[in-house]
DNA sequence: TATCCACAGGAAATCAGGGTGT
DNA sequence: ACACCCTGATTTCCTGTGGATA
């Protein structure tokens, strides 16, 4: 694909047929994405059975108590809450549960939360994205409940639930959630809240910790046998037979063990170092292909961060680029990437100069992250600011922003604030200062 | 030891944009 | 048209502060 310069063109033809004759690596690939529901889970015994009992009196039209759920990413929270919804809605029984999901990551506002139960049980008459007052929407949600759903009962599983509390209306949609059954003359709710913070607790008001928070149950990280119990499930499901190198799937389970056992990445991981072989046509996946997956995995998620976040967002990281770039030796403040931001921002018509409180906001953005790290540190008479390095490569950085239409055209502007004389002195003072 | 820099970072206000029903 | 709604991005206003310097 890379190869505009020679004369050989891609054989698009070719390709395919090669890449049907060639092996076959994935019996069925779904197996190892994170929203795929196994037959089994591993090690999720005791809070399955938690939840299950929790749940089981929708069966018989009882409302369920409301719960939470904590752990860290890629510990089963999900998986778990779907598949015991799943067994819920296969047993025999006249009362059928609704399970309403709610990524409050994506469903980030009251407004759309509202809007999102709505529209996921109506179907027909679907409430506009926005325009309407909230009240209007709580009462319409009230009447669709009670006609739509009857006597039977409705779970709302608010996943991430742990931003939606920290944000300005969080709180308030959070207890009106709590008190729909108050609300309510057949249909009965229950809240269901997944976190993997356990300190957004703090936060939370008080009239919604006692409805909710009571009882939690706990999802401890996988070790790395437990994950690679859960490898080997789905690993049978989703290659076909011998073509993963014994070696393989405890690698997986080791490196993500690494990180806060976290199952998604160990199944990411067996993914791409599947996807590496098949792109080669090679027919076994060894260790160095899971070494090779996980460089870019790595790689690839900060790619697809960078390309998502907002123009303004890329201009601050390009101005760290460009001072790193042009003067490795500087020590980045704050103040300086205000002024570089404000040098470039006038580069690119339509973009606004931005506050240094702003330009302070997406510098801690790009710093949580993990793209660079900046540690406030105070120079005395120099004022107190912020250190800024970068964590990531600077390939990377400039592959990333190259990308964008937007910057690929600065990348390469020194920036004229260098060149001042004070900015020199000034941070030949800061060297020492370090 | 008092001073004072250059910011940090919280809270609230404002603006613009995409909507609504009447 | 008009009055009003919700949201996200940004500005305004603000108080706080670690430690080199005088």
């Amino acid at each position: 694909m890379k190869n505009h310069n020679n004369n050989h063109q891609f054989n698009i033809d070719k390709f395919y047929k090669s890449y049907l004759n060639g092996p076959r690596i994935f019996k069925n690939r779904d197996a190892l994405d994170s929203w795929y529901i196994p037959k089994e889970l591993p090690h999720r015994d005791s809070q399955i059975k938690n939840i299950a009992e929790k749940t089981a009196c929708a069966l018989l039209g009882d409302t369920p108590p409301s719960f939470l759920c904590y752990g860290m990413t890629g510990t089963g929270k999900t998986a778990t809450i779907r598949y015991v919804s799943q067994k819920l809605a296969q047993q025999t029984s006249e009362i059928k549960p609704w399970w309403i999901y709610i990524n409050c990551n994506v469903v980030s506002t009251p407004y759309r939360i509202l809007a999102h139960i709505y529209n996921t049980i109506s179907r027909q008459e679907k409430i506009p994205p926005t325009g309407l007052p909230k009240d209007i929407i709580f009462k319409n949600l009230l009447g669709l409940l009670d006609s739509k759903i009857g006597n039977s009962i409705c779970f709302l599983v608010l996943d991430e639930i742990d931003i939606l509390v920290n944000k300005k209306g969080g709180n308030e949609i959070l207890y009106d959630l709590t008190r729909l059954n108050e609300n309510l003359d057949k249909c009965k709710t229950c809240l269901i809240g997944i976190s993997n913070k356990l300190k957004f607790r703090e936060n939370l008001d008080p009239r919604i910790i006692s409805s909710l928070g009571e009882e939690h149950i706990v999802f401890p990280s996988y070790d790395a046998s437990e994950l690679r119990d859960i490898l080997n499930d789905r690993a049978k499901i989703a290659f076909n037979e011998g073509v993963l190198k014994e070696e393989v799937i405890p690698l997986c389970a080791a490196f993500a063990a690494k990180e806060n056992g976290d199952a998604r990445k160990a199944l990411q991981l067996l993914r791409k170092a599947g996807e590496l072989v098949e792109r080669v046509q090679n027919k076994i996946v060894t260790s160095k292909h899971v070494e090779k997956a996980q460089e870019e995995l790595e790689n690839d998620h900060i790619m697809e961060y960078i390309k998502g976040i907002p123009l303004q967002s890329k201009l601050v990281l390009a101005s760290i680029y460009l001072i790193s770039k042009f003067s490795p030796e500087h020590v980045i403040i704050s103040g300086d990437i205000y002024d570089v931001h404000s040098e470039i921002r006038g580069l690119i018509p339509g973009i606004r100069q931005l506050t240094k409180r702003r330009i302070s906001d997406y510098i801690n953005e790009l710093a949580l992250a993990g793209i660079i790290s900046a540690d406030v540190k105070s120079m005395g008479h120099y004022g107190r600011t912020k250190i800024i390095k970068f964590d990531i490569s600077m390939e990377l950085i400039e592959k990333a922003l190259l990308d964008s239409d937007k910057t690929k055209g600065i990348m390469n502007h020194k920036p004229v604030f260098l060149q001042a004389n004070k900015v020199k002195l000034k941070n030949n003072i800061f060297k020492k200062l370090i």
